[in-house]
DNA sequence: TGTAAAATTATAAACGCTCGACAAAAGCAG
DNA sequence: CTGCTTTTGTCGAGCGTTTATAATTTTACA
């Protein structure tokens, strides 16, 4: 076993000093031509590599993002770290990624671990719980403390940062409209709980698409799910009780359940219901009927949250403290996913 | 904007020495009473946390864990990081996460990016490139320079290393088994090219099902595909001239693709029909209707993957250079979900 | 041949932290 | 008051780099 090599270790083998070394691998002029590719070709034997902790604390700076984001088996999440990926490794960043479970403890907690000088800048969505209680004092510590953040998604507003996000609201009443355009009045809105802020978009886009239409606004038509996995039995309600002929859901998994439920009832999809979800995961695409949805480009989202970072980190290093800030929201534009469930 | 502080600033302003103060903050007795909580009052004000770069370097140790996949965007994969980031958090370790896209060469990058000193030990799936190519010293040299590594699903034996699968073969033929138990004897498989390792053993255990219950096997009922977005063409011609009665489909997207083809071409699933997909995803508790999936534990699998290296990076730690080895390949037991598309 | 200039290499400080070794001060016995 | 032990604190090296500055050697030219 071969451990790897270090500076000190080639100088001395070679018996020169480690600067000399150094400034030879970094090809320096100030070291003689001989010397110089002695160095290199020594080093280039026993594979040497300059150590990144080293370098990391000589520089002050890790090369490295901080994702924290609520869950990680989750479509869309994993596709914007795909996203960030993307950006960050072209330009040479690494990402570290913690979860928070949608809890404010573990929020914070890695928040605070990564702020101890493992990485440059954060990428992150707001657990549930975080949304629930206000309470971002953490966010602002660290940004306080000249480190970038990025907030994607589940943004707030009392924090001041980049933001990239989707307009929740706007495409919410784009995909309401686009039900009342087929002749549906009675469109009912599965969603989340309110304190998440999307959730609370997507309602108000809701709403005002029903207004704006002249519809009358149901409050029993919506409802409200706390847990994915025992909702059939408030939706199988819903359907039966309210005889709607469309579903506008926050999510796939909604979505699906919905359609589910109305095939049990004996509804088809889209015949007597029309369902559209928020979210472009993979179960729409494969369900049955496939189920057009609100595209959010999970991609384009991380995309976005990297690039922004990455600028505010390379702008940090050149003109070192002008702390201009002007921190900008960026909007990625949604569209319709035509599909089976909506005719 | 207050800057993080540090032990050297500390020390200037209480007028004492840094060692002075690094010991106050771990409580040492070495430093008076009066000192030490003059000290540590002061830190809790400034709220000092020690710089984890530091720390690393001075350590030699990150307490970060790399972990190399080909996708994230992915159900499998994403749930094995869930996995390993429970147990990696609970002992104190963060996780930084590379994908390598299926390329050799990201996956040569990447590991190489890490192994300089980033973290303190991999765990990896391989890309399919790599599985492809056969080409694995960019992994032992790595493992050469002490840092160990923990292989999962997709492995090779040309690597000595611990590593975490699920028995792929058995699990198939267990598959398999039961739909001939379900009176099945037509029964095609679904599955990819064979290089990867997986889908190597998946038609071994296909394979040996057949053979223990004496159906003749037939070449023609095994279809490879490449890619999962053009493979409904290939699936309808099986389904079209063959004749079969059921599809051991080595994932889910081939399972649904099954199930929709079989639709259009008017045949009932279970009825006329029956599904089995490996890999228990989200499609197949969704998909109408819901697919009977071997379950591949991708928690229980980071779970392990993550426990192994860690029980490794601290028995290094305490007998330094007893290099024992003694690799182990545990096997993450699967079972069978019965769903609706087998009745 | 002497010496300034140029070329080459070495020294040391710094990044932030820990920890063994050592020093100063204080307490105490003889 | 001397000498020894304790208590309390400081020094300095080291983790692996980079880089400004200092030191040395070469070269070149008068």
């Amino acid at each position: 076993m071969k451990r790897k090599v270090t500076l000190k270790q080639i100088a001395k083998e070679l018996d020169v000093s480690i600067s000399t070394v150094s400034k030879s691998l970094r090809n320096s002029l100030e070291i003689g031509e001989e010397t110089r590719l002695k160095v290199q070709a020594f080093a280039k034997f026993y594979n040497y590599k300059p150590n990144n902790i080293a370098l990391s604390l000589k520089n002050r700076k890790t090369k490295t993002i901080g994702i924290i984001i609520p869950e990680i088996v989750h479509h869309f999440f994993s596709t914007v770290i795909n996203g960030i990926e993307q950006v960050a490794n072209e330009n040479g960043y690494s990402v570290i990624i913690c979860l928070s479970d949608d809890s404010f403890d573990k929020e914070v907690l890695n928040l605070e671990m990564l702020a101890n000088g493992s990485i440059d800048g954060f990428i992150m969505s707001l657990s549930k719980e975080t949304q629930l209680k206000g309470d971002f004092h953490h966010i602002t510590e660290v940004i306080n403390q000249g480190m970038p953040v990025v907030m994607f998604d589940r943004v707030t507003n009392e924090v001041y940062c980049d933001k990239v996000i989707i307009d929740d609201k706007a495409a919410a009443y784009e995909a309401v409209q686009s039900l009342i355009d087929k002749g549906r009045r009675k469109i009912a809105l599965v969603t989340t709980v309110d304190y998440v802020s999307v959730g609370k978009l997507r309602t108000d886009g809701y709403t005002k698409a029903l207004l704006d239409n002249n519809i009358d606004f149901d409050e029993n038509l919506i409802i409200k799910i706390e847990d994915v996995d025992n909702c059939e039995i408030i939706i199988a309600k819903l359907l039966e009780d309210k005889a709607i002929d469309a579903v506008f859901a926050v999510n796939e998994l909604f979505a699906v359940t919905c359609i589910k439920t109305a095939n049990k009832l004996g509804l088809t999809v889209p015949k007597d219901l029309a369902v559209i979800a928020f979210t472009d995961g993979i179960i729409s695409k494969y369900s049955t009927p496939t189920i057009t949805t609100v595209s959010q480009s999970g991609i384009k989202m991380g995309n976005r949250a990297a690039r922004i970072l990455i600028n505010r980190l390379e702008a940090q290093e050149e003109d070192k403290e002008d702390e201009e800030e002007n921190y900008k929201t960026e909007i990625i534009e949604t569209h319709l996913i035509e599909r089976e469930s909506t005719n």
